[in-house]
DNA sequence: GACCAGGCACATC
DNA sequence: GATGTGCATGGT
C-alpha cells in the first residue's frame, strides 16, 4: 500500500532522525548570534560564517549597542571571511536599525508578538528574504515556522514530492500542512535536510551516491 | 583552477 | 512574471 504525502513526510523525518540523530541547531549561544548567523550564512558555507562570528565575539560586538555604533567598514572587515562582506555588513546594520527603531533594540519585545505579524516586518528589511526571516523566527524566536532552503527544494523535488519550479510558499506548505506545528520538529527536520544535502546529495543533477527514493523504503545504506 | 556554499536585491525584458 | 547578474570568501 502506498504511503500518502503526510506519511511520507513523517517517515522521511523518522528515518533521518534515526540515522543522523539530533542536530543541535542553531549553532549559536544567543538570539542575536543566531540572527547574525542567519544573515551571514546566506549562500555561504557555515565554516566561513563561523570565523566571522568568532571575530565579532573577540571584538565583543555581539550586542545591539555596539553593532549600532560600529562603523560599517570596520564591521565589513570583521565579517570578511563570510564573503559578500560589504553587502552583509549593510544587512546586519539594516536589522539592527529595524530592531532599535521598532523595538527599542529589544529582541524579547520583537519576539513577544504574533509571529505571523512579525514575519512580514522582517521581510520588509532589505537583505532579509523568506529563508532568513523564517530562520530567525524558528531558530532565534522558537516560533513554529518551517525553513525552506536550497537543499529542501533539491531533495524533495528529486523525490518527486514537489515540482522542480515550486516556489518558497508551496514548499513550505508541504511541510506546514503535513506536520504538527512543533518547534522542535521543524528545528530538527530542517537541520537534518541540510546535513543530508551537504554530506550525501552533492552530486548534481542526479544523486549517484545515495538514491533518495531509498530513504522512503529504508534501503538506503548511507543514512 | 573550476566549482560550490544553509540568499537576496535589482536590472532588464 | 520570468530570467540574468552582482555580491566574495574559503574548502574540495
Amino acid at each position: 500500500m502506498a504511503l500518502d504525502k503526510k506519511e511520507i513526510i513523517s517517515y522521511i523525518y523518522e528515518r533521518l532522525m534515526k540515522s543522523l540523530g539530533s542536530q543541535g541547531w542553531w549553532p549559536g549561544d544567543t538570539q542575536l548570534e543566531i540572527i547574525i548567523g542567519a544573515i551571514l550564512t546566506q549562500n555561504t558555507a557555515w565554516t566561513n560564517v563561523s570565523k566571522a562570528i568568532d571575530n565579532l565575539k573577540k571584538e565583543k560586538m555581539l550586542n545591539v549597542k555596539d553593532l549600532k555604533k560600529i562603523h560599517i567598514k570596520k564591521l565589513a572587515s570583521l565579517i570578511r571571511s563570510a564573503g559578500y562582506y560589504n553587502i552583509k555588513a549593510k544587512r546586519l546594520k539594516n536589522f539592527i536599525n529595524f530592531l532599535i527603531r521598532n523595538y527599542q533594540g529589544g529582541l524579547k519585545e520583537m519576539f513577544n508578538q504574533d509571529y505571523l505579524k512579525l514575519r512580514p516586518q522582517l521581510l520588509q528589511i532589505n537583505g532579509i528574504g523568506e529563508e532568513t526571516a523564517d530562520s530567525i523566527l524558528l531558530y532565534a524566536g522558537c516560533k513554529p515556522i518551517f525553513v525552506v532552503d536550497a537543499y529542501t527544494k533539491r531533495i524533495f523535488s528529486r523525490l518527486g514530492l514537489i515540482a522542480e519550479n515550486s516556489n518558497y510558499d508551496e514548499i513550505q506548505s508541504l511541510f506546514m500542512d503535513n506536520l504538527e506545528k512543533d518547534v522542535k520538529l521543524f528545528n530538527e527536520y530542517h537541520a537534518l535536510l541540510v546535513n543530508l544535502g551537504k554530506n550525501i546529495c552533492k552530486v548534481r543533477p542526479v544523486c549517484k551516491i545515495c538514491p533518495l527514493r531509498d530513504i522512503i523504503n529504508g534501503k538506503c545504506k548511507k543514512i
